[in-house]
DNA sequence: CGGACGATCCCCT
DNA sequence: GGGGATCGTCCGC
């Protein structure tokens, strides 16, 4: 099963992203982070979806990339069934989706994703001059979804599995669920 | 087609 | 104790 990355963010951590996880420094959730470059950083998020990042810069210093979007380019059946039969434009266009696509989950957090022998392999791919657009990332709160101070989302622009851009909702609390 | 909303639970505070 | 880097469904237009 192979996906074609169309729109990914980039998160800082080191205390200079308030979006990123990795921001109030190294906890037992984020530890992966803080590794070496290359390896899969993955997180549980809304009490139902796993989302998955590539960790970036040396050991010591924290940052990924999250895998917000991508086209579902070969094992379109295995993909379908993981996705209980979504349409194919929708298979991996959104974060949560993309990681059911490719059948990540939290267990798979630390994998090296540059081991050609590993369940999961990132390769790299050539994109057009200017292919690129750039925005503010989505759904972050607070200061970190701030476009002027962190425009850090990357998509192909004009690409169908790009997701929809959401601006963060402030969250109102639920009255406990009864019956 | 698009806005509203509920589901559901790990992890930090 | 409660927020959160989301998604699918419902409902109105």
């Amino acid at each position: 099963m192979t996906v074609r990355l169309t729109e990914v963010e980039t998160y800082s951590g080191q205390g200079v992203d308030p979006g990123s996880h990795a921001h109030r420094g190294r906890t037992a959730r984020n530890a992966v982070m803080f590794g070496p470059a290359g390896h899969l950083y993955t997180y549980f998020t809304y009490g139902m979806h796993t989302c998955a990042n590539v960790v970036c810069l040396p050991e010591g210093l924290a940052a990924g990339i999250l895998l917000r979007g991508g086209e579902v380019v070969a094992g379109q059946d295995l993909a379908t069934e993981r996705r209980k039969g979504a349409p194919a434009r929708d298979l991996a266009r959104g974060p949560a989706r993309l990681a059911t696509a490719l059948g990540i989950t939290l267990a798979d957090g630390g994998a090296d994703l540059l081991d050609p022998g590993g369940a999961f392999v990132l390769e790299p791919a050539a994109v057009p001059p200017g292919a690129i657009g750039t925005g503010p990332r989505t759904g972050v709160s607070g200061a970190g979804g701030d476009p002027e101070h962190y425009p850090w989302r990357f998509f192909l622009d004009g690409d169908p599995t790009v997701s929809p851009y959401r601006a963060a909702v402030p969250r109102i609390r639920r009255a406990p669920h009864r019956r």
